[in-house]
RNA sequence: GCCCCCAUCGUCUAGCGGCCUAGGACGCCGGCCUCUCACGCCGGAAACAGGGGUUCGAACCCCCUUGGGGGCGCCA
């Protein structure tokens, strides 16, 4: 009989839930989903001064934002701080860890000393074998584990494969602090083994920490849990991402107007491929993702991709749930997009029946917004330059002429209205494009719209009449 | 300095010794469609980091070099 599966996403509150995170949360999801097993959720908030409760709020609401629910309770890693510390004093018991009294400017000069003769840098066991009764007064000693000095830990990783560490390069580390506080190393270990973590699926800059968390696991003799180190999302740049580029919360993205699935599609796909699969519904995500499909490799945080999925989920979406999207946006993003900030039913109403032209031409829901601002723009609207230079005197009188069939058509529909446009411009004798662009001009302040029919079905016969004569010669 | 990980088009990747004159996607370039912008469709340029091995045969296996990344805290 196999265990369920158990993951743990454990983030340490100390910023924003980032792009790297987020993924790291989704494989532990995905990996959980698939196996029908849990995905727990431990915030690391044992350095108390780094962590903070808007912290915690952001990375609950950016994983809630993304789809990521977690299961059971989430554990707050500084209430298990006493269980950690009984650990560490069985460790004590047992001698698998002693006392050490080094002050931090000795363990300094150690390091710089190892540096400088190109020895590893390692704390060199002064206090491993010492009497006890030479310590210093006055003095709280941390607890160190006594490691084993030869030999090698493997860790046998479901995506670096195995990995072997020489024990030299593995020193005593510390479990309790001199102020009895655990240390991440040790809390890891012992919140994973209570909360019967089966998998362990983190970035893999913590893959050497693997090696020294085995030890611990091994002083206390509790199983190993399976191991997946994830490589890490690089900047467009290569770099490791910053601030600067990239590493914004999830948060910013929900605001730039991107869609949770394409974000989880894109994420996905970063490390992580099923043959040539690019668009991925959920349900296949959940059935396709396996840790043995995930590369080694880190990967470049590309934006022009992420907006092309987004553009394909915001086309695949119902226009009522884009415009009900949007809306919750609208207060955010409003001033950016010249919208207001929230629609009236009506206005709600007409958003909705524009979605169908609007969403073809949009990639993320920023750009929906804006390109629908045309529609509760206040006369005169605004007109932006180069839609300004198409109306020259000659096509402010075309305008004006048109004005007469349009006041005439009835009743006000898209077939109607096309078919006044093209008997008006075969009347003329003009191409459509004549006609079309100064009006797209005239009605909506752009060069850039909607199919021009539909913009005037869109406005209704009032509106567009009062737009050209706006503009009209 | 020491240790560990990584390396296919600009980017994400397929490839798990012969199916590869290396496939897909994004982006880019050209064309079609067309009232603009998009969408869509068609076509194109674009990669196995370098060097040694192993093998009848290497993008795939081994070694070295180079180049990236990570770790070496009384941070997590």
């Amino acid at each position: 009989m196999t265990t369920p599966v158990v993951t743990r996403f454990a983030p340490s509150p100390t910023g924003y839930l980032h792009i790297g995170g987020a993924r790291t949360a989704l494989f532990n999801w995905l990996y959980a989903r698939h196996f029908g097993g849990k995905m727990l959720l431990r915030i690391e908030d044992t350095d108390r001064a780094r962590s903070t409760d808007d912290a915690i709020e952001a990375i609950l609401d950016g994983l809630r934002w993304l789809g990521l629910e977690w299961d059971d309770d989430v554990v707050y890693q500084h209430t298990r701080a006493t269980r950690h510390a009984e650990i560490a004093d069985q460790m004590l018991a047992s001698g698998n860890a002693y006392r050490c009294y080094c002050s931090p400017q000795e363990l300094a000069e150690m390091r710089e000393k190892a540096r400088s003769e190109g020895n590893p840098v390692l704390y060199d066991g002064t206090w491993r074998d010492r009497d006890p009764a030479d310590a210093p007064a006055g003095v709280d000693p941390v607890i160190r584990l006594k490691a084993p000095r030869t030999g090698e830990t493997l860790i046998d990783d479901l995506v670096q494969g195995p990995v072997v560490t020489a024990n030299e390069q593995l020193d005593d580390l510390i479990l309790l602090r001199s102020d009895g506080s655990p240390t991440y190393m040790l809390s890891v270990v012992v919140d994973d083994h209570d909360m019967a973590v089966t998998h362990v699926v983190r970035g893999d800059d913590h893959l050497t920490n693997a090696a020294r968390q085995a030890l611990i696991y091994k002083a206390m003799d509790w199983p190993l849990p399976e191991f997946a180190h994830i490589p890490l999302i690089h900047g467009p740049d290569g770099a490791k991402l910053s601030k600067r580029h990239g590493a914004l919360g999830v948060d910013a993205y929900r605001l730039m107007g991107y869609l949770p699935h394409a974000m989880r599609n894109y994420l996905v796909r970063l490390g992580w491929s099923h043959g040539d699969e690019e668009i991925i519904s959920l349900e296949d995500m959940i059935s396709w993702f396996d840790l043995n499909a995930v590369g080694r490799a880190p990967a470049r945080f590309d934006f022009a991709k992420l907006e092309n999925l987004n553009g394909h989920y915001i086309r695949a979406s119902e226009d009522a749930v884009l415009s009900a999207a949007v809306a919750d946006l609208l207060p955010d993003i409003g001033q950016e997009a010249s919208m207001p900030e929230a629609l009236t039913t009506e206005e709600g109403r007409i958003f909705v029946d524009a979605m169908p032209a609007l969403k073809e031409r949009a990639k993320t829901l920023v750009g929906l917004a804006a390109s629908g601002a045309f529609l509760f723009a206040r006369r005169p609207i605004p007109m932006d330059d180069k839609a300004g230079q198409l109306l020259t005197g000659d096509a402010r009188q075309i305008l004006a002429r048109l004005t007469v069939p349009l006041g005439q058509t009835e009743p006000w529909t898209l077939e109607a209205v096309e078919a006044a446009l093209r008997d008006f411009a075969e009347r003329e004798n003009l191409k459509l494009g004549q006609i079309a662009q100064p009006l797209r001009a005239a009605l909506t302040g752009s060069t850039a719209s909607p199919g021009i029919f539909d913009v005037l079905a869109l406005l209704g016969r009032d509106e567009t009449l009062r737009r050209i004569a706006d503009q009209a010669a």
